[in-house]
DNA sequence: CCGCATCCTTGATGATACTG
DNA sequence: CAGTATCATCAAGGATGCGG
């Protein structure tokens, strides 16, 4: 059989997406940036460099497993860089990357344009629900 | 009791947060488009209106399920519309609304963003996994 | 062609308890 | 203070088959 089947044609496209999707650099951000408390903490480190329970009390409702975890992820990344002062007791700071601090506008973006459209889309979806009830 | 214990101080506080996450706007544009293929079906149906076989094609590694799926919620959110031409077999379109369209721009902006520090991240990650082998 | 229903697997999140 | 370890839970996503 030199020619694929339908089958077949449909299988490579499918592998082929998705390895169009492990590489995309905009779908990766949307992956780091979709992390439950992500941003949230970003937005907070934006404000300036804080420690591991400032972050804590600022999300109260993280766990500190999430957070943990979350900003382990991020400094991995590259977003914030994680400081430990050996004291009594021990001191660990997190502060923003240039790389981190950048993504702040963007943020800053996005927050714009969910105040100016969150109404429309609370009015859609009571409307949508409306329609099918 | 007059006054709080440090535990319920910490519940109310918990409580709070969790009733502000859920009504911030900017977390609930974060958790529309962080479903798995929103994005990517916006960003097919910014080149104009399509049919449901057209985004199948679009976007191979998503399932026929998800894509209902997600373009349902989309549609419930006022992101775009859906209109069926009943003939035989039927036809659906879907169609990018004015905000669904307005939210393209900010999409952009990310992959932009995206595309100039994804080296950096996967950097940043290579050198975090060889200084924590 | 389009989409719903059902079953199932898995990863993300949480609660709790313990350590340097 | 700042985690780590373990167990439990739950919703998202995927596979498959049927129906209008």
């Amino acid at each position: 059989m030199a020619t694929m089947t339908a089958e077949q044609r449909r299988s490579a496209a499918k592998a082929a997406h998705e390895e169009y999707m492990a590489t995309c650099p905009t779908h990766q951000l949307l992956d780091i940036m979709s992390a439950k408390w992500a941003s949230l903490i970003l937005i907070e480190l934006a404000g300036g460099t804080r420690r591991f329970a400032d972050i804590g009390r600022a999300l109260p409702s993280a766990s500190a497993k999430m957070l943990t975890q979350t900003l382990r992820s991020l400094e991995r990344d590259g977003f914030l860089t994680r400081s430990v002062t050996p004291a009594v007791p021990v001191q660990v700071e997190y502060t923003l990357t240039p790389m981190g601090a950048s993504l702040i506008p963007l943020l800053a973006a996005a927050k714009d344009w969910a105040d100016a459209n969150i109404g429309a889309i609370h009015s859609a979806r009571a409307r949508y629900d409306a329609d099918n009830a």
